[in-house]
DNA sequence: TCTATATATTAGACATTCCTAATTAGATTA
DNA sequence: TAATCTAATTAGGAATGTCTAATATATAGA
């Protein structure tokens, strides 16, 4: 249902109209399957519908699509700009995730994202590294070598620094 | 299904014998629920189980609950360590989560954290840090000030550091 | 051994979500 | 307007997984 909820919102602001064969396509589902849905999600008051019209989004209903679309968002970015996962697969598994996550657990994801994406300490050239760790095997020699310097500095925080050799 | 062997696998590394009123402990459903999944379960060849015998895993089952064992252990540890979700809610998220990722993206997932907990940079004081942020409330202004020195020096790698003054 | 309790199984139902095949409604176009 | 094509619906069935109530089996105590 949240899935169908969704596709709807994504539709409405796609398109002028929805219909039964959009969501269809969009979900790679059979259209029997939506005009059940639909009917199921008209009864629970989550969108309008009469046979053969369009489809409407109740308030609730865009609620929920909505919720889905931003833990979408949130997942997606995590798996591509910190996981590095392909575009399409990323899209694939935050549509299973995002239904079983909860919001404290998103919220700390976000969270999360912000800061690594705000800190610079945390944030590009942070993942950069992180992706070399990865092309390159596992290195945790050179790493530890490499980072040592910064990372006694920082554990004084603000303590000015004496640099060892790298 | 995968649930259900990973509780039957766990089971079975407690306890002597595993038997059905242990696994419907384990997984909060009732007995018939269990009972049935086990008729299931032994026609797919993933367990071996005569009614009120005690059930045993087959080797393919016993490579499905360990893989999920694996797969929540990854994802407590980065639902605890990292964003610090508490114990008992990581584990219900974890749960759920389980079953959706791909193997790419778990590995994925692995090498982030080997990285965050192998590379001091990256390491314990990092999360510190990263809690403090989440604690006090977002401070990008002061996050950035405090680290641009660590930063600057980061993106040149290797160079040899002049310090700016914190 | 016999009976009471604990354990497990069937029987039968329900919820969710999907499918194929057949039919009907609506839109297009000659 | 009639024929055609597209879109949508109904009918009917399958898979997964859950439950309650009733029944059967096993185990342990007297």
């Amino acid at each position: 249902m949240e899935d169908y909820l969704e596709a709807i919102f994504d539709l409405d602001q796609e398109k002028k109209v929805v219909r039964v064969k959009d969501i269809a396509k969009r979900m790679d589902v059979k259209m029997p399957s939506v005009s059940s849905m639909l009917k199921t999600l008209n009864d629970r008051g989550l969108v309008r519908y009469e046979k053969y019209e369009y489809v409407e989004l109740t308030r609730d209903g865009a609620d929920v699509g909505e919720e889905m679309r931003r833990r979408h968002g949130v997942l997606h970015k995590f798996l591509t700009e910190i996981l590095k996962i392909d575009d399409a697969v990323a899209d694939e598994e935050a549509c299973k995730m995002e239904h079983t996550l909860s919001s404290a657990t998103l919220d700390s994801l976000i969270d999360f994202m912000e800061f690594i994406q705000t800190c610079p300490r945390a944030g590009q050239s942070w993942l950069q590294y992180f992706e070399d760790y990865r092309q390159h095997g596992r290195r945790p020699e050179a790493c530890r070598a490499r980072s040592e310097a910064f990372s006694d500095e920082f554990e004084k925080q603000v303590t000015p620094a004496k640099k060892k050799p790298a």
